[in-house]
DNA sequence: GTGGTCTAGACCACG
DNA sequence: GTGGTCTAGACCACA
């Protein structure tokens, strides 16, 4: 589904909950999706159950999923946008941030940078994760 | 400077080495400019001097900056490891291809994205998250 | 394990530092070892808890040892930089000229200073100044 | 005359004062032979005058330089060895300690070190730093 | 119980 | 006044 980066300094349930916003966020999990079960996922990634749990139960309270007992946790049905007003504006400054600080450390100039991003776009080329 | 955001997961100290990384990428910052003194930035993050004092000593282990004794910190020379050929292709394809999904994730047009991008080159204002 | 020599001008963290990375290279520490717990090791050595972590911090962003969150720090498979041909030769012969040098300095006979080697290299107590 | 490691932690009046000490036990420097002036040596070594002044006072202390007003600091009659009992211990234990580390990290084994000391200092190949 | 982050504050080395 | 080292001690993330 997705990995860690153990070498982030993000913690652990901040990188899973991320991933899963951006899984259903783009769509690669739909609404009623049932996501794996904590145990399942903590095998995958190698984490302990434990920080899947609490993953799941921050999704909840922030009712991007939805838990029945004894069946599973499922995506709920999406509302709009799953990023808000500033929250917004913060993540895309720290996505731009990044991109700008990687790509001059390659050496590359923005205009290429800006350019290779327009044409990866058209050929359709995305891999989420 | 720059502003750090307590309410994202990220340490402090990494949201300061992101942002000082970014200035110096972007060459806000440029070769042998002094950083601001540890105390003083400390003052402005309103964080503790030994949390800046940390980045400091960490982009110095990096080779990025270079501190004189009882003088400052600066920015070193930049010695440009320049990737080529296939490598930088591949490496600047990798950025490209997270820039679209995560832009994506936030709902973010590319056009809004790139207007962003060369907004934030220019201004060099950034929030460190 | 080694002990801390508080005449030493070489701070602490150095001293700690040194001698573990003495163990690994001599082989006493082995790959996918166990190093002691920052408490212990800091209750052992009589120092901060801090200081230890700031050398397994150091350690781990130098890629000798792995830290697995909430479990421990081990040592890590030794890659073997493995210099090789002139470079190597260079290196020794740097290594052993500043040897030599400095024995002389102290007025130890190069015979003492062999068995002295030797003796370290099997019993492998250390004085990490 | 010799220079300093700005990246190693020891302080700079340490690696100065060694390596004064270093200079007079070799022979470099003899009875009566007369030092640099602070400022000079402050001026090679790039290094603050107090901090050479330092250097000096201890090691007048220390009953190894005499200094004559107004004249310059000269080298005193050498007494036997300049490092005693513990001390020469503790320095020696240091030396084989690092020389371990480095040439196992080099990949050098024990037996080739040796067998490369003893060669070279044959050759009476030594260059004192 | 493991390592990591952060703070407050002392003291040192250096200019 | 500059950065660096160390301590004590709180709190967090993770198993």
């Amino acid at each position: 589904m997705f990995e860690l980066d153990p070498t982030d300094p993000t913690p652990l349930y901040a990188q899973i909950e991320r991933a899963i916003r951006l899984a259903i966020a783009t769509g690669r999990l739909k609404a009623w999706d049932q996501l794996p079960t904590v145990r399942q996922l903590a095998v995958d990634l190698r984490v302990n159950a434990n920080t899947v749990a609490k993953v799941y139960g921050e999704l909840e309270r922030a009712g991007i999923v939805e838990t029945r007992r004894g069946v599973g946790t499922f995506v709920r049905q999406v509302t709009g946008t799953s990023f808000s007003g500033p929250d917004r504006e913060r993540r895309l400054a720290a996505l731009v941030d990044r991109f700008l600080t990687e790509t001059a450390e390659l050496g590359v100039p923005l205009d290429e940078a800006i350019a290779f991003l327009q044409n990866r776009r058209k050929h359709g080329r995305t891999s989420a994760g």
